[in-house]
DNA sequence: AAATTTTCTTGTCATATGGCAAGTTTTATA
DNA sequence: TATAAAACTTGCCATATGACAAGAAAATTT
C-alpha cells in the first residue's frame, strides 16, 4: 500500500495514514492511449485524474478556430477541468494524451464523500485547487509582461521535460505566439 | 436581518436561512477611504471582503517596475486573494481602494470554522473559488486569442461601470495593453 | 526501406502595439 | 478661484510578432 503511486500524491499533506489510505482506495487506475481525449469540449467533467505516466495537454478552439494549449500534464500531476467538474457545466475545453498514459481517476460523486467526510482531505483539496488558480495567474501576468522570449526561457527551465516531450506548436500556443515565432526564437538562443 | 447586504450575496445559494444567518453575523463591516490598501505586496491576506458600495482594484509590479491591473471589484463582488488567504503566504498583489468603500470582512480564523461547520457554506465557498479561476482563464485566453479592441469592448459590454469609473491607465494594463494604445482604440471606436 | 505525413525552419512582407514626448483636458488641491 | 497634478490624446518612429508560403528535417505508416 505504502509503495502505491498515489500514497507519493497525498504523503506530503496533513493527512494520516488511515486517511490516505482510505482515499487512494477510492481511486480507479485508467489507462489512456496516445491521442485519446480524457475530456471533450460540450460535455460535463465527472472525473478527474492523477498522471502515473504520460503527457497530456489541455486546449480551447478559440472563435477563429485556432487551437490554443491552456496547460500541460505530467507524472503527479492532477489533470482536472476545475470549473467543468465543480459547476458541473459543459466545457469548452478538450483534455488529449500526448503519449501514452497510466492514470489513477476519482468519479465526482465519489469525491463528494470524501470531500465533506474528510476534514483533511478538503484541505488538501483546497490547496491543490489554489495552486492551480496561483499558477494560471502567474501565467497570466506573464504573458501581458514578458517577452514571449523570457516566457519560453523560464518554460524551459522550469518544466524541461514538456519541452522535451511536446511538439513546438503546442508549446508556442500556451506562450501566446505562433509557432514561427517560436523556432525563431530557439535559433535566436542557440545563436547566443 | 434579511435586508442585511450580505442576504443578497448568500440569498442565491443553496445554504438555509439559519445558515445564512450564521455565516452573516460573522462578518464585520469595514469601511475603506480611497487609496487606502486592503493588501500590500509582501503581506499575507488575514481576510476577504464582499463590498457594498466602491471600487476596488488589484495590482502587481512586474519585474521593470510597471503596475499591472489583475482584476476590479465593485458591488457584491468578492475581494480576496485566494492564495496568499489560503496558502498563509505573503502575497505579491496589492489591493487598493479606488474610491471610498463599505465592505463586510471575515477573517480566516472565522472562515475555517464556517467552512468545517457548514457543508453549504464550503460548497458555496467552492463555487466562489471556482467561479474566479474561471474567470481568470477566460481573461487569460482571451488575451492570447482576442484583438486588444475586441478585450476593451467586451470589457465595455461587460462590466460598463467599471469603464467608467476606472482611470484609462489602470483598464489599459488590464487588458495587457498601454494607455496610448487604449487611448487609440477608443478614437478608433468613436469613429465609427 | 519507401512513401507519406507531420514538424520545424526560414524568407518576405504586413500589422498591432510600444516608447517617447508634446500638447490638451480634466480633476484635485491650496 | 488659482494652481498644480493627473489623466488623456496625438504624432512620429521603432519593434515584436503575425501571415503566408516554400523548403528541409523528422517521425510515422505502409
Amino acid at each position: 500500500m505504502e509503495n502505491h503511486f498515489l500514497y507519493q500524491v497525498f504523503g506530503k499533506t496533513t493527512m494520516t495514514k488511515e486517511e490516505i489510505e482510505m482515499v487512494v482506495l477510492k481511486f480507479k487506475q485508467v489507462n489512456f492511449a496516445k491521442n485519446d481525449f480524457l475530456l471533450e469540449e460540450g460535455k460535463s467533467a465527472n472525473n478527474y485524474w492523477f498522471i502515473e505516466s504520460g503527457f497530456v495537454r489541455s486546449y480551447v478552439i478559440d472563435t477563429e478556430g485556432n487551437d490554443i494549449t491552456t496547460n500541460f500534464y505530467s507524472i503527479g500531476d492532477i489533470v482536472i477541468d476545475w470549473p467543468s467538474f465543480f459547476l458541473r457545466n459543459p466545457t469548452r475545453e478538450n483534455i488529449q494524451a500526448l503519449s501514452d498514459c497510466v492514470c489513477w481517476q476519482l468519479d465526482f460523486n465519489t469525491f463528494q464523500e470524501l470531500f465533506h467526510g474528510i476534514k483533511n482531505f478538503r484541505e488538501q483539496g483546497r490547496t491543490t485547487l489554489v495552486g492551480s488558480y496561483f499558477a494560471l495567474k502567474r501565467h497570466s501576468i506573464s504573458i501581458i509582461a514578458d517577452t514571449a522570449k523570457d516566457r519560453y526561457t523560464r518554460l524551459l527551465k522550469e518544466k524541461p521535460h514538456i519541452v522535451k516531450h511536446v511538439s513546438l506548436k503546442h508549446i508556442a500556443t500556451y506562450l501566446g505566439i505562433t509557432d514561427t515565432s517560436l523556432s525563431r526564437i530557439r535559433k535566436e538562443l542557440s545563436d547566443e
